[in-house]
DNA sequence: ATATTGCGGAGCGCAGCGCTCCGTTAAGCT
DNA sequence: AGCTTAACGGAGCGCTGCGCTCCGCAATAT
Protein backbone atom coordinates (compact mmCIF):
# COMPACT_ATOMS: atom_id res chain seq x y z
CA UNK A 1 0.00 0.00 0.00
CA UNK A 2 0.88 3.59 -0.79
CA UNK A 3 1.44 5.94 2.29
CA UNK A 4 1.03 3.46 5.06
CA UNK A 5 -1.09 0.65 7.69
CA UNK A 6 -4.70 -0.18 7.11
CA UNK A 7 -6.06 3.02 8.56
CA UNK A 8 -4.54 4.57 5.53
CA UNK A 9 -6.56 2.50 2.84
CA UNK A 10 -9.42 2.84 5.14
CA UNK A 11 -9.38 6.59 4.48
CA UNK A 12 -8.17 6.32 0.79
CA UNK A 13 -12.03 3.95 1.06
CA UNK A 14 -13.80 6.04 2.48
CA UNK A 15 -12.83 9.11 -0.05
CA UNK A 16 -13.32 6.19 -3.57
CA UNK A 17 -16.35 5.59 -2.39
CA UNK A 18 -17.38 8.94 -1.91
CA UNK A 19 -16.60 9.58 -5.20
CA UNK A 20 -18.05 6.63 -6.60
CA UNK A 21 -21.20 7.22 -5.08
CA UNK A 22 -21.49 9.92 -6.45
CA UNK A 23 -20.33 9.37 -9.79
CA UNK A 24 -22.57 6.14 -9.77
CA UNK A 25 -26.29 7.70 -8.50
CA UNK A 26 -25.93 10.31 -10.44
CA UNK A 27 -24.82 9.15 -13.93
CA UNK A 28 -27.67 5.99 -13.16
CA UNK A 29 -30.19 6.98 -11.16
CA UNK A 30 -30.46 6.83 -6.84
CA UNK A 31 -32.06 3.52 -7.30
CA UNK A 32 -28.37 2.02 -8.70
CA UNK A 33 -27.17 -1.22 -6.56
CA UNK A 34 -25.16 -0.49 -3.72
CA UNK A 35 -23.20 -2.81 -5.08
CA UNK A 36 -22.22 -0.92 -8.27
CA UNK A 37 -21.07 1.83 -6.01
CA UNK A 38 -19.02 -0.81 -3.91
CA UNK A 39 -17.34 -2.34 -7.38
CA UNK A 40 -16.98 1.12 -8.79
CA UNK A 41 -15.07 2.06 -5.58
CA UNK A 42 -13.13 -1.11 -5.75
CA UNK A 43 -14.24 -1.95 -2.51
CA UNK A 44 -16.61 -4.92 -0.61
CA UNK A 45 -19.51 -4.53 0.46
CA UNK A 46 -18.01 -4.87 3.86
CA UNK A 47 -15.87 -2.07 4.18
CA UNK A 48 -19.07 -0.18 2.59
CA UNK A 49 -21.58 -1.28 5.16
CA UNK A 50 -18.81 -0.56 8.05
CA UNK A 51 -19.18 3.56 7.14
CA UNK A 52 -22.56 3.71 6.12
CA UNK A 53 -25.11 1.35 8.06
CA UNK A 54 -27.59 1.71 4.94
CA UNK A 55 -27.98 3.13 2.00
CA UNK A 56 -30.32 6.14 2.94
CA UNK A 57 -27.44 6.72 5.03
CA UNK A 58 -24.40 6.88 2.04
CA UNK A 59 -27.17 9.02 0.14
CA UNK A 60 -27.82 11.62 3.15
CA UNK A 61 -24.24 12.28 3.30
CA UNK A 62 -23.85 12.81 -0.21
CA UNK A 63 -26.82 15.34 -0.62
CA UNK A 64 -24.97 17.19 2.09
CA UNK A 65 -21.65 17.34 0.00
CA UNK A 66 -23.77 18.15 -3.23
CA UNK A 67 -25.34 21.11 -1.45
CA UNK A 68 -21.85 22.29 0.44
CA UNK A 69 -20.67 22.04 -3.28
CA UNK A 70 -23.65 24.21 -4.39
CA UNK A 71 -23.33 26.58 -1.61
CA UNK A 72 -19.17 27.01 -3.01
CA UNK A 73 -20.07 27.78 -6.52
CA UNK A 74 -22.76 30.30 -5.44
CA UNK A 75 -20.13 31.96 -3.08
CA UNK A 76 -17.42 31.58 -6.31
CA UNK A 77 -20.31 33.38 -8.55
CA UNK A 78 -20.51 36.32 -6.35
CA UNK A 79 -17.17 36.31 -5.65
CA UNK A 80 -16.63 37.49 -9.76
CA UNK A 81 -16.52 40.94 -10.68
CA UNK A 82 -18.88 40.48 -13.49
CA UNK A 83 -22.75 39.83 -12.88
CA UNK A 84 -23.17 38.19 -15.91
CA UNK A 85 -19.93 35.39 -15.65
CA UNK A 86 -20.94 35.19 -11.88
CA UNK A 87 -24.80 34.03 -12.71
CA UNK A 88 -23.09 31.84 -15.74
CA UNK A 89 -20.25 30.39 -13.66
CA UNK A 90 -22.77 28.93 -11.14
CA UNK A 91 -24.98 27.32 -13.65
CA UNK A 92 -22.29 25.71 -15.48
CA UNK A 93 -20.84 24.40 -11.83
CA UNK A 94 -23.76 23.02 -10.94
CA UNK A 95 -24.67 21.29 -14.49
CA UNK A 96 -20.40 20.03 -14.22
CA UNK A 97 -20.89 17.75 -10.77
CA UNK A 98 -24.50 17.33 -11.34
CA UNK A 99 -25.55 19.03 -8.47
CA UNK A 100 -29.04 18.37 -9.75
CA UNK A 101 -29.13 14.86 -10.16
CA UNK A 102 -30.19 14.11 -6.57
CA UNK A 103 -33.43 16.53 -6.16
CA UNK A 104 -35.02 13.14 -7.46
CA UNK A 105 -34.19 11.88 -4.28
CA UNK A 106 -36.73 14.67 -2.31
CA UNK A 107 -39.47 12.22 -0.45
CA UNK A 108 -37.25 9.32 -0.42
CA UNK A 109 -35.11 9.50 2.39
CA UNK A 110 -35.39 11.94 5.48
CA UNK A 111 -33.60 15.19 5.32
CA UNK A 112 -31.41 15.72 8.13
CA UNK A 113 -31.49 19.33 10.39
CA UNK A 114 -28.15 19.94 8.90
CA UNK A 115 -28.78 19.44 5.31
CA UNK A 116 -31.84 21.90 5.88
CA UNK A 117 -29.48 24.41 7.05
CA UNK A 118 -27.29 24.42 4.03
CA UNK A 119 -29.59 24.25 1.66
CA UNK A 120 -31.22 27.30 3.14
CA UNK A 121 -27.65 29.78 3.21
CA UNK A 122 -26.82 27.99 -0.45
CA UNK A 123 -31.01 28.90 -1.45
CA UNK A 124 -30.04 32.43 -0.18
CA UNK A 125 -26.63 32.96 -1.84
CA UNK A 126 -27.60 31.98 -5.11
CA UNK A 127 -30.89 34.61 -4.56
CA UNK A 128 -27.75 37.12 -4.41
CA UNK A 129 -26.27 36.29 -7.24
CA UNK A 130 -29.62 36.14 -9.50
CA UNK A 131 -30.36 39.79 -8.19
CA UNK A 132 -27.45 40.94 -8.54
CA UNK A 133 -27.51 40.24 -12.54
CA UNK A 134 -31.25 41.16 -12.73
CA UNK A 135 -30.06 44.58 -11.35
CA UNK A 136 -27.20 44.60 -13.71
CA UNK A 137 -29.95 44.16 -16.55
CA UNK A 138 -27.26 41.01 -17.69
CA UNK A 139 -30.45 38.42 -17.00
CA UNK A 140 -33.77 38.41 -18.38
CA UNK A 141 -36.33 39.59 -15.38
CA UNK A 142 -38.78 37.48 -16.32
CA UNK A 143 -36.70 34.29 -14.55
CA UNK A 144 -36.71 33.91 -10.91
CA UNK A 145 -33.71 31.70 -8.99
CA UNK A 146 -36.17 28.75 -9.06
CA UNK A 147 -36.37 29.08 -12.94
CA UNK A 148 -32.25 28.99 -12.69
CA UNK A 149 -32.55 26.07 -9.98
CA UNK A 150 -35.05 23.79 -12.10
CA UNK A 151 -32.72 24.57 -15.23
CA UNK A 152 -29.60 23.40 -13.19
CA UNK A 153 -31.52 20.43 -12.38
CA UNK A 154 -33.10 19.92 -15.84
CA UNK A 155 -29.85 19.53 -17.07
CA UNK A 156 -27.89 16.99 -14.15
CA UNK A 157 -30.07 14.42 -14.81
CA UNK A 158 -28.54 11.13 -15.99
CA UNK A 159 -28.39 10.08 -19.53
CA UNK A 160 -30.15 7.52 -20.82
CA UNK A 161 -28.59 3.96 -22.14
CA UNK A 162 -24.61 3.46 -21.91
CA UNK A 163 -22.38 6.07 -20.82
CA UNK A 164 -21.37 8.05 -24.12
CA UNK A 165 -18.88 11.10 -24.33
CA UNK A 166 -20.99 12.56 -27.14
CA UNK A 167 -23.78 13.00 -24.56
CA UNK A 168 -21.88 15.24 -22.57
CA UNK A 169 -20.51 17.31 -25.44
CA UNK A 170 -24.49 17.89 -26.50
CA UNK A 171 -25.21 18.67 -23.34
CA UNK A 172 -22.49 21.11 -23.22
CA UNK A 173 -23.89 22.27 -26.39
CA UNK A 174 -27.44 23.01 -25.04
CA UNK A 175 -26.32 24.27 -21.69
CA UNK A 176 -24.86 26.84 -23.63
CA UNK A 177 -27.89 27.30 -25.72
CA UNK A 178 -30.02 28.23 -22.70
CA UNK A 179 -27.35 30.66 -21.07
CA UNK A 180 -27.94 32.56 -24.25
CA UNK A 181 -31.78 32.50 -23.76
CA UNK A 182 -30.89 33.87 -20.61
CA UNK A 183 -29.37 37.02 -21.07
CA UNK A 184 -31.74 40.08 -21.38
CA UNK A 185 -34.23 41.04 -22.68
CA UNK A 186 -35.97 38.23 -23.86
CA UNK A 187 -37.38 37.64 -27.72
CA UNK A 188 -40.75 36.46 -26.44
CA UNK A 189 -42.06 36.94 -22.84
CA UNK A 190 -41.97 33.70 -20.31
CA UNK A 191 -45.45 31.49 -20.54
CA UNK A 192 -47.23 30.90 -17.44
CA UNK A 193 -46.40 31.39 -13.90
CA UNK A 194 -42.98 31.20 -12.12
CA UNK A 195 -43.05 28.33 -10.11
CA UNK A 196 -43.73 28.70 -5.60
CA UNK A 197 -40.96 28.68 -3.74
CA UNK A 198 -43.40 26.51 -1.50
CA UNK A 199 -43.70 23.33 -4.05
CA UNK A 200 -39.88 23.97 -4.58
CA UNK A 201 -39.15 23.30 -0.62
CA UNK A 202 -42.43 20.63 0.09
CA UNK A 203 -40.47 18.62 -2.83
CA UNK A 204 -38.63 17.71 0.31
CA UNK A 205 -40.63 16.97 2.95
CA UNK A 206 -42.09 18.97 5.88
CA UNK A 207 -39.77 21.62 6.90
CA UNK A 208 -38.20 21.65 10.22
CA UNK B 1 -71.73 0.25 -22.45
CA UNK B 2 -72.05 3.55 -24.69
CA UNK B 3 -71.73 2.45 -28.36
CA UNK B 4 -72.39 -1.65 -28.89
CA UNK B 5 -71.29 -4.73 -27.66
CA UNK B 6 -68.62 -6.51 -26.72
CA UNK B 7 -66.14 -5.28 -30.25
CA UNK B 8 -66.87 -2.07 -29.58
CA UNK B 9 -65.83 -2.48 -25.74
CA UNK B 10 -62.63 -4.32 -27.47
CA UNK B 11 -61.88 -1.28 -29.85
CA UNK B 12 -61.93 1.40 -26.62
CA UNK B 13 -60.00 -0.56 -24.63
CA UNK B 14 -57.25 -1.04 -27.43
CA UNK B 15 -57.32 3.11 -27.54
CA UNK B 16 -57.52 3.44 -23.91
CA UNK B 17 -54.49 0.99 -23.66
CA UNK B 18 -52.22 2.98 -26.08
CA UNK B 19 -53.09 6.31 -24.52
CA UNK B 20 -52.20 4.87 -20.97
CA UNK B 21 -49.13 3.13 -21.76
CA UNK B 22 -47.63 6.74 -23.85
CA UNK B 23 -48.57 8.24 -20.23
CA UNK B 24 -47.26 5.97 -18.20
CA UNK B 25 -44.24 4.96 -19.80
CA UNK B 26 -43.20 8.47 -20.73
CA UNK B 27 -43.80 9.67 -16.98
CA UNK B 28 -42.13 7.34 -15.11
CA UNK B 29 -40.16 5.91 -17.42
CA UNK B 30 -40.01 2.08 -19.79
CA UNK B 31 -39.53 0.38 -16.84
CA UNK B 32 -42.87 1.25 -15.53
CA UNK B 33 -44.67 -2.39 -14.52
CA UNK B 34 -46.77 -3.39 -17.11
CA UNK B 35 -49.90 -3.49 -14.26
CA UNK B 36 -49.51 0.22 -13.99
CA UNK B 37 -51.07 0.74 -17.30
CA UNK B 38 -53.09 -1.85 -17.53
CA UNK B 39 -54.50 0.06 -13.82
CA UNK B 40 -54.07 3.27 -15.86
CA UNK B 41 -56.27 2.11 -18.96
CA UNK B 42 -58.96 0.77 -16.60
CA UNK B 43 -58.61 -2.62 -18.03
CA UNK B 44 -57.51 -6.01 -16.50
CA UNK B 45 -53.62 -7.87 -17.55
CA UNK B 46 -55.71 -10.51 -19.17
CA UNK B 47 -56.94 -8.20 -22.06
CA UNK B 48 -53.66 -5.90 -21.87
CA UNK B 49 -51.86 -9.48 -22.66
CA UNK B 50 -54.33 -10.52 -25.67
CA UNK B 51 -53.05 -7.70 -27.95
CA UNK B 52 -49.78 -7.81 -27.23
CA UNK B 53 -47.94 -10.60 -26.71
CA UNK B 54 -44.97 -9.14 -24.87
CA UNK B 55 -43.90 -5.73 -23.10
CA UNK B 56 -41.66 -5.42 -26.26
CA UNK B 57 -44.41 -5.54 -28.81
CA UNK B 58 -46.21 -3.08 -26.90
CA UNK B 59 -43.11 -0.79 -26.52
CA UNK B 60 -42.65 -1.39 -30.39
CA UNK B 61 -46.28 -0.28 -31.54
CA UNK B 62 -45.61 2.77 -29.03
CA UNK B 63 -42.49 4.08 -30.64
CA UNK B 64 -44.09 3.35 -34.38
CA UNK B 65 -46.56 5.71 -33.26
CA UNK B 66 -44.60 8.35 -31.67
CA UNK B 67 -42.35 8.15 -34.55
CA UNK B 68 -45.32 8.97 -36.93
CA UNK B 69 -46.56 11.52 -34.75
CA UNK B 70 -43.16 13.27 -34.60
CA UNK B 71 -43.21 13.16 -38.46
CA UNK B 72 -46.53 15.06 -38.59
CA UNK B 73 -44.96 17.63 -36.43
CA UNK B 74 -42.32 17.93 -38.55
CA UNK B 75 -44.46 18.30 -41.96
CA UNK B 76 -46.50 20.52 -39.82
CA UNK B 77 -43.89 22.67 -39.42
CA UNK B 78 -42.81 22.91 -42.70
CA UNK B 79 -46.03 23.60 -44.01
CA UNK B 80 -45.76 26.68 -41.74
CA UNK B 81 -45.10 30.07 -43.68
CA UNK B 82 -42.60 31.50 -41.02
CA UNK B 83 -39.50 29.53 -41.18
CA UNK B 84 -39.05 29.86 -37.48
CA UNK B 85 -42.28 29.58 -35.90
CA UNK B 86 -42.70 26.34 -38.25
CA UNK B 87 -39.19 25.11 -36.39
CA UNK B 88 -40.60 26.59 -33.03
CA UNK B 89 -43.67 24.54 -33.72
CA UNK B 90 -42.22 21.27 -34.28
CA UNK B 91 -39.97 21.54 -31.10
CA UNK B 92 -42.95 22.91 -28.82
CA UNK B 93 -44.66 19.96 -29.91
CA UNK B 94 -42.11 16.68 -29.96
CA UNK B 95 -41.51 18.55 -26.00
CA UNK B 96 -45.62 18.48 -25.62
CA UNK B 97 -46.32 14.90 -26.62
CA UNK B 98 -42.54 13.99 -25.15
CA UNK B 99 -41.67 12.31 -27.93
CA UNK B 100 -37.78 12.01 -26.55
CA UNK B 101 -38.90 10.29 -23.66
CA UNK B 102 -38.85 6.97 -25.44
CA UNK B 103 -35.08 7.39 -26.53
CA UNK B 104 -33.95 5.34 -23.68
CA UNK B 105 -35.72 2.44 -24.83
CA UNK B 106 -32.92 2.64 -27.46
CA UNK B 107 -30.96 -0.69 -27.07
CA UNK B 108 -33.54 -2.56 -25.16
CA UNK B 109 -36.35 -3.52 -27.69
CA UNK B 110 -35.70 -4.75 -31.11
CA UNK B 111 -36.15 -1.95 -34.25
CA UNK B 112 -38.78 -3.19 -36.73
CA UNK B 113 -38.00 -2.63 -39.99
CA UNK B 114 -41.26 -0.18 -40.22
CA UNK B 115 -39.51 1.76 -37.70
CA UNK B 116 -36.46 2.74 -39.19
CA UNK B 117 -38.29 3.68 -42.47
CA UNK B 118 -40.89 6.24 -40.32
CA UNK B 119 -37.32 7.43 -38.32
CA UNK B 120 -35.39 8.27 -41.44
CA UNK B 121 -38.13 9.76 -42.87
CA UNK B 122 -39.23 11.88 -40.00
CA UNK B 123 -35.39 12.88 -39.73
CA UNK B 124 -35.20 14.10 -43.51
CA UNK B 125 -38.25 16.03 -42.82
CA UNK B 126 -37.06 17.97 -39.94
CA UNK B 127 -33.52 18.32 -41.93
CA UNK B 128 -35.32 20.46 -44.35
CA UNK B 129 -37.30 22.23 -41.51
CA UNK B 130 -34.08 22.75 -39.68
CA UNK B 131 -32.28 24.11 -43.03
CA UNK B 132 -35.07 26.29 -44.13
CA UNK B 133 -34.43 28.32 -41.01
CA UNK B 134 -30.59 27.98 -41.54
CA UNK B 135 -31.32 29.99 -44.96
CA UNK B 136 -33.92 32.08 -43.76
CA UNK B 137 -30.91 33.24 -41.15
CA UNK B 138 -33.49 32.60 -38.05
CA UNK B 139 -31.62 30.17 -36.57
CA UNK B 140 -27.91 30.41 -35.32
CA UNK B 141 -25.61 28.25 -37.91
CA UNK B 142 -23.59 26.25 -35.46
CA UNK B 143 -26.35 24.49 -34.07
CA UNK B 144 -27.07 21.15 -36.38
CA UNK B 145 -30.57 19.14 -36.51
CA UNK B 146 -29.14 16.89 -34.07
CA UNK B 147 -28.93 19.37 -31.68
CA UNK B 148 -32.25 20.33 -32.08
CA UNK B 149 -33.45 16.07 -31.88
CA UNK B 150 -31.68 16.11 -28.38
CA UNK B 151 -32.75 19.30 -27.10
CA UNK B 152 -36.43 17.75 -27.72
CA UNK B 153 -35.35 14.71 -25.88
CA UNK B 154 -33.53 16.21 -23.22
CA UNK B 155 -37.00 18.14 -22.06
CA UNK B 156 -39.25 15.20 -22.52
CA UNK B 157 -37.01 13.26 -20.05
CA UNK B 158 -39.23 12.22 -16.87
CA UNK B 159 -39.66 14.17 -14.06
CA UNK B 160 -38.63 12.55 -10.84
CA UNK B 161 -41.08 11.75 -7.91
CA UNK B 162 -44.56 12.05 -7.68
CA UNK B 163 -46.10 14.19 -10.96
CA UNK B 164 -46.87 17.87 -9.97
CA UNK B 165 -48.14 20.49 -12.45
CA UNK B 166 -46.03 22.39 -11.43
CA UNK B 167 -43.07 20.82 -13.23
CA UNK B 168 -44.87 21.01 -16.32
CA UNK B 169 -44.96 24.54 -16.14
CA UNK B 170 -41.48 25.07 -15.64
CA UNK B 171 -40.47 23.10 -18.56
CA UNK B 172 -42.44 25.17 -20.35
CA UNK B 173 -40.70 28.49 -19.07
CA UNK B 174 -37.40 26.67 -19.77
CA UNK B 175 -38.57 25.60 -23.41
CA UNK B 176 -39.41 29.27 -23.79
CA UNK B 177 -35.45 30.22 -22.62
CA UNK B 178 -33.92 27.34 -25.02
CA UNK B 179 -35.64 28.63 -27.99
CA UNK B 180 -35.09 32.24 -27.27
CA UNK B 181 -31.45 30.48 -27.34
CA UNK B 182 -31.77 29.22 -30.56
CA UNK B 183 -32.73 32.54 -32.60
CA UNK B 184 -30.30 33.70 -34.75
CA UNK B 185 -27.25 34.82 -34.15
CA UNK B 186 -26.38 33.74 -30.67
CA UNK B 187 -24.24 35.43 -28.33
CA UNK B 188 -21.68 33.07 -27.81
CA UNK B 189 -20.36 30.32 -30.63
CA UNK B 190 -21.15 26.77 -29.05
CA UNK B 191 -18.01 24.62 -27.14
CA UNK B 192 -16.95 20.99 -28.90
CA UNK B 193 -18.03 19.27 -31.78
CA UNK B 194 -21.48 18.81 -33.22
CA UNK B 195 -23.03 15.39 -32.42
CA UNK B 196 -22.33 12.97 -35.42
CA UNK B 197 -24.72 11.02 -37.03
CA UNK B 198 -23.64 7.70 -36.98
CA UNK B 199 -23.24 7.78 -33.47
CA UNK B 200 -26.70 9.54 -33.24
CA UNK B 201 -28.47 6.33 -35.19
CA UNK B 202 -26.10 3.87 -33.58
CA UNK B 203 -28.20 4.28 -30.27
CA UNK B 204 -30.79 2.04 -31.41
CA UNK B 205 -28.48 -0.71 -32.52
CA UNK B 206 -27.32 -1.66 -36.17
CA UNK B 207 -28.86 -0.09 -39.13
CA UNK B 208 -31.26 -3.01 -41.38
C1' DA C 1 3.49 -16.23 18.07
C1' DT C 2 -0.65 -14.18 19.07
C1' DA C 3 -4.35 -10.76 19.04
C1' DT C 4 -6.61 -7.44 16.51
C1' DT C 5 -8.38 -4.85 12.86
C1' DG C 6 -10.23 -4.17 8.55
C1' DC C 7 -10.95 -6.58 4.25
C1' DG C 8 -13.76 -8.92 0.10
C1' DG C 9 -17.64 -11.23 -1.53
C1' DA C 10 -20.95 -15.29 -1.30
C1' DG C 11 -25.46 -15.80 -0.10
C1' DC C 12 -30.05 -14.93 2.59
C1' DG C 13 -34.65 -13.16 2.57
C1' DC C 14 -37.67 -10.48 0.27
C1' DA C 15 -39.90 -7.18 -2.85
C1' DG C 16 -41.63 -6.51 -7.21
C1' DC C 17 -41.50 -7.73 -11.87
C1' DG C 18 -43.43 -10.17 -16.52
C1' DC C 19 -46.65 -13.16 -17.67
C1' DT C 20 -50.28 -17.08 -17.28
C1' DC C 21 -54.47 -19.04 -16.09
C1' DC C 22 -59.07 -19.44 -14.90
C1' DG C 23 -63.73 -18.34 -12.98
C1' DT C 24 -67.04 -14.86 -14.34
C1' DT C 25 -69.79 -11.94 -17.36
C1' DA C 26 -72.47 -10.74 -21.11
C1' DA C 27 -73.20 -10.46 -26.23
C1' DG C 28 -74.76 -13.27 -30.27
C1' DC C 29 -77.48 -17.05 -32.04
C1' DT C 30 -81.45 -20.10 -32.67
C1' DA D 1 -85.29 -18.63 -23.00
C1' DG D 2 -81.40 -21.44 -23.13
C1' DC D 3 -76.84 -22.29 -25.02
C1' DT D 4 -72.35 -21.08 -26.94
C1' DT D 5 -68.58 -18.46 -26.92
C1' DA D 6 -65.72 -14.39 -26.99
C1' DA D 7 -63.74 -11.16 -24.00
C1' DC D 8 -63.17 -9.79 -19.41
C1' DG D 9 -60.52 -8.86 -14.55
C1' DG D 10 -57.14 -10.05 -11.44
C1' DA D 11 -54.87 -13.54 -8.21
C1' DG D 12 -50.79 -15.85 -8.18
C1' DC D 13 -46.50 -18.35 -10.16
C1' DG D 14 -41.67 -18.27 -11.00
C1' DC D 15 -37.91 -15.60 -11.06
C1' DT D 16 -34.73 -11.79 -11.05
C1' DG D 17 -32.22 -8.62 -8.56
C1' DC D 18 -32.11 -5.84 -4.63
C1' DG D 19 -30.38 -4.37 0.47
C1' DC D 20 -27.90 -6.17 3.78
C1' DT D 21 -25.33 -9.78 6.82
C1' DC D 22 -21.81 -12.79 7.94
C1' DC D 23 -17.63 -15.03 7.95
C1' DG D 24 -12.93 -16.78 6.44
C1' DC D 25 -8.71 -14.41 5.45
C1' DA D 26 -4.84 -11.14 5.11
C1' DA D 27 -2.34 -7.45 6.93
C1' DT D 28 -0.68 -4.93 10.88
C1' DA D 29 0.40 -4.16 15.94
C1' DT D 30 2.19 -6.14 20.22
Amino acid sequence: MSTRGRQAEAARNDLALLRAAHEVFTTQGFDAPVSAIAKEAGVGMGSLYRRYRTKEELLQRLCLIAMERSLESAEAGLAHADPWEGLALFVRAGVADRSGALAPVAGTIEVTDEMWRVARRAGEVAARLVARAHEAGVLRNDVTRLDIALLIEQFSRPAPGPPAPEHDQVKQRLLAVALDGLRAPGATGLPGEPPSPEWYERRWGQAP
